[in-house]
DNA sequence: TTGAAAGCGCTAACAT
DNA sequence: ATGTTAGCGCTTTCAA
């Protein structure tokens, strides 16, 4: 056998089948029709040579390359293990794949992704900003396709968002129903909140609706900031909460994973759920109905999400002339037996 | 202003710069030297224009992209999420970006990653297959740089690997210590595991070891496979056990995920851990700290992991012709509550 | 140190 | 239905 050379080039393919260039092409695009015989000799010649096409040069020549870009501040959570899965099959349905990276650690990181998109090596991105006023597309001239996924005013993107304000107002109306009086919010608190309110943000807006719409008085107190969405975020904001000496009967999460953590701290403290505290999450990871107890939490179609966001990015790519939409995904409170009591209450001074 | 024509090439660059194209190459990628007034006259040029490089025609001309490929059988995991996060990572500090895929739903996928290395998408990838035989790393001539992590028995490729056996021993001995006699393992059954021992079949072996060098007799009742090591499998096979009147005293599951939803399972028909049964789970996910209990399991540097995996692959690129390696990443077990009892054990003619 | 020419492998446009 | 030509934007010779 000779021995192993470059690659075989549609050229070589051509020659071999006797045929152009070009039909070799059109057989592999199936871009013109190709008679059938025809077709058949270049298919041989291809499985003889163990041709593969050069998709650099296909995409040198296309301005295409069929890679999506895929960004979320933290890779490690539950909630981007669950919306990666749902984007890369959707991407896979399509035929297309899905290039990878993580935001939060710098948000340089989200330049870079439209840079990529800018030097062809992506032909669009499904972005997830925390904060919008740090977010490229606060802050670039020309954007490229893009789809904006959370909860983010904005009007220059594509976007897929839930109603986070209207979940955050349910989830403490929740709460309120089952007889909490002292809700706490861990997640975000109002005090850093800016105008262009992002998802947690909403999330906060919709609690303190329903708090005030009780009658009931809202306590900066009870909003705690959990800088990382992680359990252990959660379980150290509970802890600050618990070491405030704050009265609480109830806390509402902005993540599942907050949640988490929040179950974990309160259970080591000695306080049960729910018959002394009723505790909520958010997004309905796997783990959510697994807990102990498990958790009250607000549920979308994570596939749907992520299926929309991909349909709004490949229609994109293909006419960037359009304007932009915004696709909301329905939510709904799944009400576990986190909050299937009427709580004591935890009171630091009995 | 002009209307939004065209993208700005080297060309264009070098023509207002007033140098050749080449110069403006040397100056992008740092090749050779360039005079520093030349430098800022091409940099001053670029920035004029709001020049990028199409990587692309760079890709053609270099025949390497800077991408690599990473495929993992279920990224809707915990241990997915947090292996994505370290590889994403590590490969953002070397200047590579990750495109990612999902191969569990079928095989055919790995094959869709070679491919995509033969088609100059990409320079190489890292794979964790679950079945070796059905591989694609045992069925194709010419591999692409490839780098296997989890526990695979060939050596054809670069591989990072943790002693899985000897965790598994480990994990079993550790049961036994504490007084277990009849340990369940979750995650695979002997009657499964063909020659070729991947992941699971080296968990299951240490687990066999350790109870046959123990005196006790291994049990194929004991061994529950999980089709998927999700928590909602985790949680069917231990409510399998449970239904079949089978008797053990504690259950060494072989992934945290399995081990989670054997906890809700258990939990859920009354049997308490540890007290009545032990269980310990594999990789230590954020999450296994805040289980009730938090649970004993097999701890690794899933950083390390991942680093070491991109260390491999970057090399392997740079030289084709390298034997191939074994990294192996040290394990310990995270002894927490739910292994800190002699467990009663669960029998049901009790 | 810089320039000129050639070509990576593919496909769009035009021709047959 | 198929062939020919040209060129996508870059970088690698080879010269100057």
């Amino acid at each position: 056998m000779a021995p192993r050379t470059a690659r075989p080039t549609m050229k070589d393919v051509a020659v071999l089948a006797g045929v152009s260039p070009k039909t070799v092409s059109n057989v592999l695009t199936g871009a013109a029709s190709v008679r059938e015989e025809t077709r058949r000799r270049v298919e041989a010649a291809m499985g003889e040579l163990d041709f593969v096409p050069n998709l650099s040069a296909r995409g040198l020549r296309n301005g295409r390359t069929g890679v999506i870009g895929f960004a979320l501040p933290d890779l490690a959570t539950a909630f981007s293990a669950s919306i990666t899965h749902a984007v890369v099959e959707a991407a896979h349905d399509r035929g297309l794949v899905v290039q990878l990276e993580e935001t939060a650690a710098e948000p340089q990181r989200e330049y870079d992704l439209v840079y990529r998109a800018r030097t062809h090596q992506i032909d669009g991105l499904i972005l997830n900003p925390v904060r919008l006023q740090d977010s490229v597309v606060e802050h670039v001239q020309h954007l490229p396709p893009v789809v904006l996924i959370g909860e983010v005013e904005q009007h220059r993107t594509d976007r897929v968002y839930i109603d986070s304000r209207h979940a955050g107002r349910a989830a403490a109306e929740h709460m309120i129903s089952r007889g909490a009086r002292r809700i706490a919010a861990l997640g975000g608190a109002a005090a850093n909140v800016t105008e262009k309110l992002a998802t947690l943000g909403q999330r906060l807006q919709g609690y303190l609706e329903a708090i005030t719409e009780a009658g009931l008085e809202p306590d900066p107190q009870l909003q705690m900031d959990v800088p990382e969405w992680s359990i252990a975020g959660g379980a150290a904001g509970m802890q600050a909460l618990l070491e405030r000496q704050i009265i609480f009967d109830a806390v509402v999460c902005f993540t599942d994973s907050i949640a988490l953590g929040a179950l974990h701290a309160l259970h080591t403290a000695g306080l049960r759920v729910p018959q002394d505290v009723l505790v909520s999450g958010f997004d309905d990871v796997e783990h959510a109905g697994f807990t102990c107890p498990p958790l009250t939490t607000v549920r979308f179609d994570h596939n749907d999400y992520g299926t929309a966001a991909l349909d709004l990015l490949a229609s994109r790519v293909e006419d960037r002339s359009l304007a932009p939409r915004a696709v909301e995904i329905p939510h709904e409170l799944v009400e576990r037996q986190s909050t299937q009591a009427a709580p004591l209450g935890h009171d630091p001074r009995r």
